[in-house]
DNA sequence: GCCTCACTAGTCAAATTTGACTATCCGAGG
DNA sequence: CCTCGGATAGTCAAATTTGACTAGTGAGGC
């Protein structure tokens, strides 16, 4: 559902084993508060709302050397029904554009976990967002062409271009990306070498 | 603060008096539940909100002729208060660019109401708006152009790009929008002839 | 006359988000 | 030894948002 979601089910399973803090630090060194909505509260809430859901599940926190620190410490983990949820989640965040407030923040999130997935499914993703998008670029230009007949006080038309041109630059970043992924940039969940890609 | 609001405080200003539905009904009308988050609980709220903080007023539902339909009926009004709010939030939604993920649906909600404004006044806040953009533009065009000694994973990038791109497409139709302005376009508060703009 | 359907108008409990606030530990400086 | 700042780790009440649900009214069909 929403950003906040993705982005904690992705952090926990990048470093296998995560408490809230180490969430809410790396999040924050993203500026994830700035682009999505992560405030401090929400990091929790998703991190025990997720757990309710059997989708997360708490584990002693590693007594690291030397540290017997602070409050409780629960570190967490994914459950095998939070790895196939964070796949779901990848999948629909990156292919589906539900014209939503919320639409643009979900993608960029999945982009930060891109590298999880394997080369070909990426590309796939992006490519069934790329029709989407595409179909309401084209009914946007439609609006901005026939909307003085409309009915509609003319300075709406503003809207609709604002609309239009952000679409557009949607899809002109889309298909950019697929280029790179397909000219083979980027080290992708199938590929050797050097991995950037978060262990599983 | 958030873009319902203000959607929802230039709607009452724009009808003089509107109880709630009235509200729901135009700005559903505008699809303002897809590019804002305006469902009914958050209009309902926000009317109640503003009355308290006495931005808005209660008074009597006109008991227009042959009706005496349904529930209770209230209708609001902006008081003086009301209204020098609705011109800051206006001129804060048009100039200030606060890279938050509302921010562009307080402009776009703007926007809506953009005829409420002088000619004038709507250019110079639009190119406060400009300067504003282009700083962070920018910076994010460095972020692209240096990323890679950043010592983050490449794919990262991307999302500089994501980024960069939407920023561009703003700058883009911002200038636009201030050339169709200065040139004349839609019949803004100060202009006479068929006025679309709201009376005060 | 009665039933249904759609529109009108709004309520309310539950879910979520916010961000200021609490509390512990560590190291440096005095 | 004491204290003060900063990082660590999280809590909690309040504010806000969500959207399913209630309930009155009129029009049209049978």
């Amino acid at each position: 559902m929403s950003a906040t979601r993705l982005l904690v089910l992705g952090v926990v399973r990048m470093y296998g084993r995560a408490h809230g803090y180490q969430v809410r630090r790396e999040l924050l060194s993203w500026s994830a508060d700035k682009w999505a909505n992560v405030a401090p509260g929400s990091i929790y809430h998703a991190l025990k709302k997720m757990t309710a859901e059997r989708l997360l599940e708490e584990v002693a926190a590693d007594a690291e050397p030397g540290e017997a620190r602070g409050p409780d410490r629960v570190a967490y983990r994914l459950t095998p029904d939070g790895e196939s949820e964070f796949q779901l989640m990848m999948a629909k965040s990156l292919s589906e554009d539900d014209q939503s407030p919320q639409g643009d923040y979900r993608l960029a999130a999945a982009v930060t976990f891109l590298p999880t997935l394997t080369r070909a499914k990426a590309i796939s993703l992006l490519r069934h967002r790329i029709t989407a998008v595409r179909a309401q670029e084209a009914t946007t230009r439609n609006l901005v062409e026939e909307a003085e007949d409309w009915g509609q006080p003319p300075h709406v038309m503003e809207l609709y271009r604002f609309w239009l041109i952000t679409v557009e630059a949607k899809v002109t970043w889309l298909q950019g990306l697929v280029a790179r992924l397909a000219g083979g940039n980027y080290v992708m969940a199938d590929d050797d070498g050097p991995s950037f890609g978060f262990p599983g």
